[in-house]
DNA sequence: TGTACATCAGTGAACGCGCGTTCACTGATGTAC
DNA sequence: TGTACATCAGTGAACGCGCGTTCACTGATGTAC
């Protein structure tokens, strides 16, 4: 990379510096999420969870709604890129829908449980954003479509009518139950299994359930 | 009743007529949750869509918070009511586990399109409002005992090796689903069923697999 | 290599808007004699 | 049946707090010559 190249990186010291306080303070936004909604954290706590006074904020974004954006957008990025590997055709070779499905939630339900501040914004917004519902919408077909794929290439195992459809729906319900359960509950909520574990597995068998699978005990 | 008894009803109009403003404005605020959030809403937009000015609404009610409690007491009080009735017993005598669910479903479906305003904030607030999970809670939980009794009478039915644990998971798993279809979408949304009849259908053949209730065709 | 200047990153006190809440008031309804 | 008084229902201008946003400033880093 001699210096008269058209294409090198400008500035890179400082771009550097700026993007480092940007995901701290995304970082510190997130963290802020798993104990109240956005519109409780204020600028100030963002700004003082990571180490930087309000003026910090809005040299990096816009305005507040402008982090709740940026921090949304990371994690659906993030998670696509999740999606698109762990549920690659050629990971699941041989393997049987109740295999996929299995490890699929159990999955899911750990996400849920992790990023529980960031997954009840995205979530459980109409109101006041619509970006935010345009970004969940975008990120649930991605995953429904890899899922379909999968579900597809193994169609005979499943006895409902419209398999594509009831891919796309049989998704739909395992994550509205699991919002549900996980990020709009306390803990100590009653009628959903008490464990993961058994949350995972009670969701594993409705979904085989509802596409009509056949379980190989 | 003569003037003397001690069991009159002290001061008939006055307290008519605040119960009519009380009425009025929780009418009121309801209507209004239907496009907005209850944070969104001003206590103006409350009143003078009941045809008052604020300060009616603070002779009324305690605080803004007040108004949100109030509702939601007033919807659990009716929704209750209605489980009574509709699932009673003797209402369902010979009546397969299919034909419970199928109405039940249809049921549930239009009251989360037509009371969706008041249901969102029911279900999607773990934050800044405790006493809404709490009465969230109680609700859901009437109603999956009445319906748990309901199944039990007919567990022959039912091939999940725990009914009753079933039976509340499996309201629980319908009523998420359709949080998120219904309370958590704009109308576009994809992967749900495009009609309410068929959200109705693959949630109850969705509950019925998960049950593993054998399907009559 | 040093000097002068420009830009970038971040500070934090001050501002101001929106909205919940208050309170002195008016008019209507009920009670006492 | 009237008169005087008390309480209730509701008004709406004014208040004030919280919090998002701004902006004049400091120090650090990079660039020109």
């Amino acid at each position: 990379m001699t210096t008269d190249s058209p294409f090198q990186w400008v500035r890179p010291a400082q771009q550097a510096r700026s993007q480092e306080t940007f995901e701290r303070l995304l970082d510190s936004a997130e963290s802020l999420l798993e104990n109240k909604g956005f519109e409780e954290v204020t600028v100030a706590e963002i700004a003082s969870g990571a180490g930087f006074s309000v003026g910090a904020v809005y040299s990096r974004f816009c305005d507040k709604d402008g982090v709740l954006q940026c921090l949304q957008d990371r994690f659906v990025t993030e998670a696509c890129a999740t999606a698109d590997e762990s549920l690659a055709p050629a990971r699941w070779q041989g393997a049987s829908i109740e295999a996929v499905l299995r490890d699929l939630i159990s999955f899911l339900v750990q996400i849920h449980r992790e990023r529980i501040g960031i997954l009840r914004e995205l979530v459980g917004r109409l109101h006041s954003d619509a970006g935010a519902t345009e970004r969940k919408k975008d990120l649930i077909e991605h995953v429904s479509q890899l899922l379909a794929a999968l579900l597809l290439e193994r169609r005979h195992e499943i006895a409902h009518p419209d398999p594509a459809a009831s891919a796309a729906f049989g998704l739909r319900l395992v994550l509205g139950t699991l919002e549900q359960a996980i990020l709009f509950e306390g803990r100590s909520s009653s009628g959903f299994p008490t464990s993961d574990d058994q949350l995972a597995s009670e969701l594993t068998r409705a979904l085989l359930g509802y596409l009509g699978v056949e379980l190989r005990h």
